[in-house]
RNA sequence: CCGCCCUUAGCUCAGACUGGUAGAGCAGUCGACUGUAGAUCGACUUGUCCCCCGUUCAAAUCGGGGAGGGCGGACCA
């Protein structure tokens, strides 16, 4: 697989292409960051561009981790201190989860976010950029919840990240898409060049195919889950024997999202699958890639059941050292 | 600073006028059926009714005070 291709295989969107390419043809001593919120257990959103940024490790690029710490005070997550602390343990279980520990920097957003010059760049930033752009920007990541002076500042900020840790491209999932927007938009605007960015999909609910896998609502699989969890929740998935379930009855798109997890999270981090089947039920299967798998499910010589208890027992692998060092901190 | 509206189950809300300690939809849980899940049946669970004080035999409901949230007014006129 070449370059461009290994590093958008998991990609939603590319904007641009060419852009993208060009740094493809010379990956060595490129930045690509992703910018989290400081969260205390990662969950499956969170390895998703974290599989995105192992790859582009993988091709030379260097990894920046931003904590963003100052973010998250903005989105009311939390005292400074607490958000602090939330931040290291994050760090911890990116690299458990199996970022290079000598090549990927740890940035927190407080270290240069609250300089004199980065400051005073926010503001003019704040002067070019209209109000309704700064929260249509925000909504995807706000939620609900009433627009504060410190949503409309937040994206600003992502946009002037971009900038102030000297990088070449941004990741992010496709919830950061109007942020990225707002950002190549505004960038020039205050002296500045606009990036490259790439969106990892918004994975679906896992027991309903619709919408989105999200944290607050619903089922989400995250660092602490052990096997038995995982198994429970991945068997309670949505999974219709095939590719592309039916939208429902009011008329929503449905994925699968058993696989999609084989997808985007199991065969990126595997050189392949092994299906554990009784005799019964054909033997034991092994796939090389995805299509394959997702072929067997579609036609019906891989049975969901199976495909389940494959995907849990993944899951736990890939999840297993950081789920550990979680437990160490812990203690 | 002034005015109006809102606050009841995890969520969206009804109930308040005409006091009798609470409901619906969705969600959730459990069975049945499928070698998974869903769909479909069948059963079930859920509450400091925002807080305090008062009236009353009795307050989600009436009165007073307070908190949180939302919207509007102000100058131009």
């Amino acid at each position: 697989m070449d370059t461009y291709d290994l590093i958008t295989r998991n990609a939603a969107e590319v904007v641009t292409e060419e852009e993208l390419r060009a740094l493809a043809d010379a990956p060595d001593g490129k930045r690509v960051y992703v910018g989290y919120e400081p969260s205390g257990v990662l969950h499956l959103g969170h390895l998703l561009t974290a599989n995105m940024l192992i790859d582009l490790q993988d091709v030379g690029f260097e990894v920046v981790i931003l904590l963003a710490d100052v973010h998250a005070y903005l989105n009311d997550k939390g005292t400074f201190d607490e958000i602090q602390a939330t931040a290291e343990v994050m760090q911890e279980q990116f690299l458990a989860y199996g970022l290079d520990p000598e090549r990927t920097e740890f940035v927190f957003g407080s270290t240069y976010q609250l300089d004199e010059d980065y400051l005073l760049d926010l503001h003019e930033m704040a002067r070019s950029t209209t109000l309704n752009r700064a929260q249509r920007a925000m909504a995807e990541i706000q939620g609900g919840e009433t627009a504060k002076v410190s949503h409309v500042v937040y994206p600003l900020m992502q946009a002037l990240d971009i900038e102030y840790l000297d990088l070449d491209l941004a990741v992010g999932g496709l919830d950061q898409r109007k942020v990225h927007m707002l950002a190549r938009e505004e960038l020039p605007n205050v002296g500045y060049e606009s990036r490259p960015a790439i969106h990892t999909p918004i994975l679906a609910d896992l027991t309903t195919g619709v919408g989105k896998m999200s944290s607050s609502t619903g089922v989400t699989i995250s660092m602490e889950d052990d096997a038995e969890a995982l198994e429970e929740k991945v068997n309670s998935a949505y999974c219709p024997p095939t590719r592309d379930p039916d939208p429902t009855d009011d008329g929503e798109e449905r994925k699968n999202p058993v696989l999609e997890l084989f997808q985007y999270h199991v065969f990126p981090r595997f050189e392949s699958v092994v299906v554990e089947r009784p005799e019964e039920y054909g033997g034991d299967l092994t796939y090389e890639d995805y299509e394959s798998l997702a072929d067997d499910l579609d036609s019906g010589e891989l049975h969901p059941a199976d495909a389940k208890g494959t995907l849990a027992s993944y899951l736990d692998e890939l999840i297993a050292p950081g789920r550990e060092r979680l437990q160490e901190l812990r203690d």
